[in-house]
RNA sequence: GGGGGAGUAGCUCAAUUGGUUAGAGUGCCACCCUGUCACGGUGGAUGUUGCGGGUUCAAGUCCCGUCUCUCUCGCCA
């Protein structure tokens, strides 16, 4: 027997028992006449107390903090003065009698007990040992807690668990496939799926009415701090004869539930407000706007048409637009931070970035000497300008001041602390357009996702211009974060052909890429739809995590290596033979293309 | 692929305009200490300043190249 009890059961009420301890050494505190160890496991921290003049310490030589040992000894209660409210068992400490070690430690890369602030590299190479640490301990209990918790509450709404293949193949469209070569089909390859989306589609088919899957998901892409490359986890959710709102209140049921089990921070209930996709682009110069942040731009073009100050006015002339941005209460800031603000909005594409500061003394500006008073107390107004207040302006062609505004509008409202931290802000970004203009060729292509269904259908599809055509699709954003996008699927044939042929496809294409789909709808498909929320980006912001390698348990760095696992690594001359591969590569690298078999 | 930041002891960082033997904390090793819980105290060991080249009497510091990490834009049906 390893143990009789775990490192955080052990109370008051245990005092008198003889117990046997099995964990790791947290801390060794040793004053000469007695010692004080931490032993910790999965469930807690408990005090052992070692006489130095015990044969099985003399035996001993060495007490690495890290290492594994088992202790016998009693369980005895501390003096009122020593006991430690800290601890759960802060109240008893172990008398050892006897001790074993069971797995010795070298020392350390870097500390457990405390954190050392290690480079990332080197956590991740040892992530076991940084897994033993509480917080990222507790980021994958959590995360495990999380998903029990969402099959519980699918379940229980009769959704049924699926699995589906992660051998499948390439798809033609979306984010670069992780290949595997076949050994069987010379030159073929399998892919991983970018996302279960065709097989969750097809079980609707087969009639299995709801669906959800844990799914991995697989995306060859770069990453970002919210980001993981290579892998991540999504539940995948799929429902037959449903609409946008059936889909809406599911989830946000589900959202509400996790939150507030797992959540610290309070948010407000569903249902959850709903942004179309072009007036989230105009207000905050994004798709996944914080909504914590209160900045928005205002559009105040018709302000400056016409007015002395050419830049605007040839702006607002050309069928560009000008937009204000209100700062609440910063007349008080230096100089320096006018400044940097255009500094920091120049690096995001402006040509620059005017501003009025409303003081109590009139306006302060370098361009109000061009403006009328009509013009000044315009903008106050449509900016609803407080004392104290100021606006920055953004001008040129909409597109791109809603980029640099995506950009000016978050460090503002970091810089001014208007971002309330205690706070979940959920919202759905709605209506998003079926199709965008291809900026580089100017060809109308898909701007999401092919498979979405238009609103209006066919009708929509013939008579509309295709770039005011909207699609059944949505996002969730919390906070700034996408947690996930979905759509009512378009089932219909026809309608696929059509959609298809707007994005410049013939027939003939669109049978040979997706031909298994569209031969599926053609023998009854009944409407569907679904979403699919990122579990890591759930647990990421359930735990205020900024980076989502905190709560994953094996992550990529971003350079997508597993740098303890050593992936990706070279592989034999013999197994590329087999798969029939002659590895070809680039003139920078050094490596050989495969190790000596 | 582009842009910003970083690279000095196992780890986190310092080192004035280029100027003595590159320091501190932490960890490690040894010793002291019977009530600590980030224990305390004394002493000690530990450096190819990422790598390569250049400028200079002299380079951690300046210049060029290169590699690595990180954040970000592109990318993410």
């Amino acid at each position: 027997m390893y143990r009789s009890h775990n490192c955080g059961e052990l109370r008051k009420c245990d005092v008198g028992k003889t117990v046997r301890l099995a964990g790791w050494i947290h801390s060794v505190r040793d004053h000469g006449g007695v010692i004080f160890i931490d032993l910790r496991d999965h469930y807690g921290l408990t005090q052992v107390v070692i006489d130095p003049e015990k044969s099985f310490y003399q035996a001993l030589d060495r007490w690495r903090v890290e290492s594994v040992v088992r202790f016998d000894g009693e369980v005895v209660a501390r003096s009122a003065e020593t006991v430690n409210p800290k601890l759960a068992t802060g109240e008893i400490e172990i008398r050892a009698t006897d001790m074993e070690m069971l797995g010795e430690a070298e020392v350390l890369p870097f500390q457990v007990a405390k954190d050392d602030c290690a480079p990332e590299a080197m956590r991740l190479k040892y992530r076991f040992l940084d897994l033993r640490k509480d917080k990222l301990h507790n980021n994958i209990i959590l995360r495990s807690k999380v998903i029990s918790e969402i099959r519980r509450y699918m379940t229980d709404l009769g959704f049924n668990e699926f699995q589906t293949p992660i051998l499948t193949a390439s798809s033609p469209e979306g984010a670069r496939d992780y290949l595997v070569p076949s050994r069987l089909h010379p030159g073929k390859f399998y892919a991983l799926p970018q996302a279960p989306q065709q097989f969750k589609q097809l079980l609707m088919v087969s009639g299995f009415d709801r669906y959800f899957q844990i799914a991995p998901c697989f995306r060859d892409e770069d990453a970002r701090a919210d980001r993981s490359p290579g892998e991540f986890y999504q539940l995948d959710v799929e429902m037959s004869f449903v609409e946008q709102d059936d889909i809406f209140k599911v989830i946000e049921g589900l959202i509400a539930d996790v939150f507030t089990k797992f959540g610290k921070k309070k948010f407000a209930p569903p249902p959850f407000p709903r942004i179309p996709y072009r007036e989230s682009m105009r207000r905050f110069g994004s798709d996944k706007p914080d909504l914590r942040n209160p900045l928005e731009m205002i559009d105040v073009s018709e302000l400056f048409r016409g007015c002395d100050f050419k830049a605007f006015a040839s702006t607002v002339e050309s069928g560009g637009v000008v937009r204000a941005i209100r700062a609440p209460q910063v007349a008080g800031k230096p100089r320096k931070f006018f400044d940097d603000m255009i500094k920091f909005a120049q690096e995001n594409g402006a040509k620059g970035m005017a501003y009025i500061i409303w003081t109590g003394e009139g306006e302060k500006s370098p361009i109000v000497k061009f403006l009328t008073r009509e013009i000044i107390d315009g903008l106050k107004q449509t900016g609803g300008v407080q004392e104290g207040d100021a606006l920055f302006f953004l001008a040129d062609q909409e597109k791109l001041v809603q980029k640099i505004g995506g950009a000016v509008i978050p460090e503002l409202g970091r810089q001014l602390g208007l971002i309330d931290q205690d706070e979940f802000k959920f919202c759905w970004i709605v209506d998003f357009p079926m199709f965008e203009r291809d900026e580089e060729t100017g060809e109308i292509i898909f701007s999401h996702n092919p498979f979405s269904m238009p609103q209006g259908g066919l009708e929509a599809l013939n008579t509309k211009e295709p770039l005011d055509i909207l699609a059944w699709q949505y996002d969730i954003v919390c906070n700034g974060i996408e947690l996930s996008s979905g759509a009512i699927r378009n089932h219909i044939p026809e309608l696929m052909y059509r959609a298809f042929e707007i994005a410049g496809y013939d027939r003939s294409v669109v049978d040979r890429k997706f031909g298994g789909m569209i031969s599926a709808f053609k023998l009854g498909a009944p409407p569907h739809g679904g979403i699919a929320p990122g579990v890591d980006r759930m647990v990421m912001l359930l735990a205020d995590e900024p980076n989502i390698r905190e709560v994953i348990a094996f992550p990529f760095n971003q350079q997508a290596e597993d740098l303890m696992m050593n992936a990706p690594s070279e592989v034999t001359l013999k197994q590329l033979r087999e798969l029939h591969i002659e590895v070809k590569l680039p003139k920078k690298a050094e490596a050989p293309a495969a190790s000596r078999e």
